[in-house]
DNA sequence: TTGTCTGTTATACTTATAATATAACAGTTA
DNA sequence: TAACTGTTATATTATAAGTATAACAGACAA
């Protein structure tokens, strides 16, 4: 369950974040089915060797961003409905985002098409497991 | 020549990074030209109201990357050759940065389509300025 | 040569964030 | 009852961000 996980401790990102990213590329990936239930707070510290409050800020954001709920019954859970489907503000936010990191791109001569099908390379990374 | 450059004080990104940006962005729309001088540590940050130390990590880090030189004397300057092209260590660490955002796309139900065709309207952003 | 500008370095301070460490509370469930 | 759940509170440590002064050495124009 907690195998997919991993942490870099040396990284510059916070771990919660860190956890947070891996979660959601687990979800992305289909290792985590909707609906399908998720460590407590304290069991997924233990197994990464940190602290239960940085696991907790972690699912506190993920249940905010609509990725998982709490039941005070159920514990922890990925949203069974699905995500929260991309909207305008989405797209603007993620716009925002994307602008620094394409202006750096451009001023490094790679060109539109290399930037894309990089993208396009990530988004096979996540289409293997729709098959499962 | 400051005029391009915008800040968001109440912004979670911090300042001398989104002035790094800023510049970035000025540099890849053409709107400093190579080999063009940037102002002083001092003058700039007294125009963005913001403390010198600011300005000169900004200047430090996009030295740092090859956006910028620094000489003695001709000031802070654009650097005329360009910047270092992208290399393989570019594109796995660009890679790194966009898988978490292309996950949360995918949980989103954001099709790939979608993602490409913002992408290509960012770049659009920056093609306007080649005519120049 | 005297100012004035340049980048650079050093020190100190404040604030905010990240991460950890305990502890406790209230509800659930075997 | 006992062991688990999420949640909250408090405290501590470490690091990063931003500001405030001050000083140094080189460039350059008056």
């Amino acid at each position: 369950m907690v195998v997919f996980i991993e942490l870099d401790f040396e990284s510059k990102t916070p771990i919660y974040t860190q956890l947070k990213h891996e979660i959601i590329a687990g979800i992305a990936r289909n290792e985590i089915a909707l609906g399908e239930g998720l460590p407590s707070v304290r069991s997924l510290a233990a197994d990464l060797g940190i602290n239960l409050h940085t696991v907790n800020k972690a699912y506190q954001q993920l249940k905010q961003e609509g990725f998982i709920l709490i039941h005070r019954q159920k514990g922890v859970v990925v949203n069974p409905d699905g995500v929260t489907p991309a909207d305008e503000t989405y797209y603007a936010d993620l716009k925002e985002t994307l602008r620094p990191s394409i202006a750096e791109a451009v001023c490094r001569g790679m060109s539109e098409e290399d930037y894309v099908s990089l993208i396009q390379d990530i988004f096979k990374e996540f289409k293997k497991g729709e098959k499962k």
